[in-house]
DNA sequence: CATTTGAAAACTGCATACAGTTTGCACACG
DNA sequence: CGTGTGCAAACTGTATGCAGTTTTCAAATG
């Protein structure tokens, strides 16, 4: 394991800081809906320990708010694993997030001001490059900051904070989403019926056009996440 | 410290099982959520290793689990204290709840066995009773379980979490939220229209009349808030 | 009398130590 | 050859100790 003193002083000045445990919450955090950690992997603490060179104590607090978090189980007496979830629970996690960025949209069309529309709009015209280019990667930044937009539009931080924590937790199921043939700009066209709907201020509209796109991606998921599995 | 073997062992039989982190978890969420720690107070890790007879190690585990839930906040090398929000935030909180509950009415209307209806309105029926004799507790602890059936109605996992964490974090400020004068009535009277639309199965019905139930509830407890802060 | 300062007390962050539990393997026994 | 049993290794849960930071309070100074 390449765990160098020096990479270990670069990463506390690199990663900006916080505690240790803050610290690697984040790393593992990050590990987790990056796939580096796959759903279902143990962590034991020891080895955690040795990888991010602290003592056990601050990597089972960094698990224990990973485990508050739901991306992490934890039972008592054993080793913590990254959470994988019945295909029960990941289609209601698929449902909240429709109706969360339903809600989103919604608001979104009715609060964001015209600097957030303005820019909104901008970036999405941006992005049908990036789809004639069949850019994958790059759509799916795009993508990403995308939906990060309406949830901010909707200028409502607590439901910020539980749609954010949700597509965290759907994230390690959703990854490859834009590898279906054709995705990607169908992907840009639904983007375009909840821009048009929210630059003309229609709540309703943006919220039903929100609510389909996010199925229609929940669906694409949940046949790459049941293939995967076992 | 009186740390004798007796009495460990019996608290691990008398509160009933699950790790002691876990216990304290739920004994200090508990404090927060009825009030005998208000907003704003501090909680030293020290005076509550003591009050539970434990070390500091399960206590900080169990803070760090409580700041991930919201429930109290830490800052690096200051003392936790119970989660004191902005009025702002507040609001968010509450309009978040509204949207949900909408949400919840709406899937309750849709999906709701015929035995979840069935008991659903028994409950509510027998709630009048409640009404009629003034009965502020009893009437409370039937409306949470009111709500309850909604969250579980809707047949969705994630949601039920989603809303659970956010009445938790809410119940600290809207205690009381019966010793308005006739609001005892108004809530029983807006529940009918919930509870006949679920049992019509007009899910917009529903939810709108879910939505409204519950921004009124939350008028009245920013207003009780925000008189008894500072 | 108000303000600054500095040292001690109190507390948090992390490491280490130890106790209790689970797991895996080897050996005995049927 | 399969199965059960017991021991050892590995790991988690909790306690304790130490280092570093914040807070407090009182004395000194203007």
């Amino acid at each position: 394991m390449q765990n160098s003193p020096v990479s270990q002083i670069k990463r506390r000045q690199v990663i900006r800081a916080g505690t240790t445990v803050e610290q690697m919450v984040r790393a593992i955090a990050d590990m987790i809906v990056t796939g580096v950690l796959a759903p279902g992997e143990k962590m034991d603490e020891i080895s955690l320990a040795t990888r991010f060179d602290v003592s056990r104590t601050p990597v089972r607090e960094a698990l224990r708010e990973l485990g508050a978090m739901g991306l992490v189980d934890r039972e008592p007496n054993r080793s913590a694993v990254v959470a994988n979830v019945t295909e029960g629970y990941l289609h209601s996690m698929f449902e909240a997030m429709s109706e969360l960025e339903a809600i989103c949209a919604r608001l979104s069309a009715e609060r964001m001001t015209v600097e957030e529309r303005r820019s909104l709009e901008l970036a999405h015209r941006a992005s049908a490059k990036l789809v004639h280019a069949g850019a994958d990667e790059d759509y799916a930044a795009h993508n990403t900051e995308f939906h990060t937009r309406l949830y901010r539009g909707a200028h409502n931080d607590h439901i910020f904070e539980l749609v954010t924590q949700t597509r965290a937790r759907l994230a390690p199921f959703r990854r490859a989403q834009f590898r279906l043939p054709g995705r990607l700009a169908r992907s840009y066209d639904e983007h375009d019926v909840i821009v048009t709907a929210i630059m003309r201020g229609e709540a309703a509209a943006a919220g039903h056009a929100a609510y389909s796109h996010v199925a229609i991606v929940s669906d694409a998921s949940i046949v790459f996440a049941s293939t995967k599995r076992n």
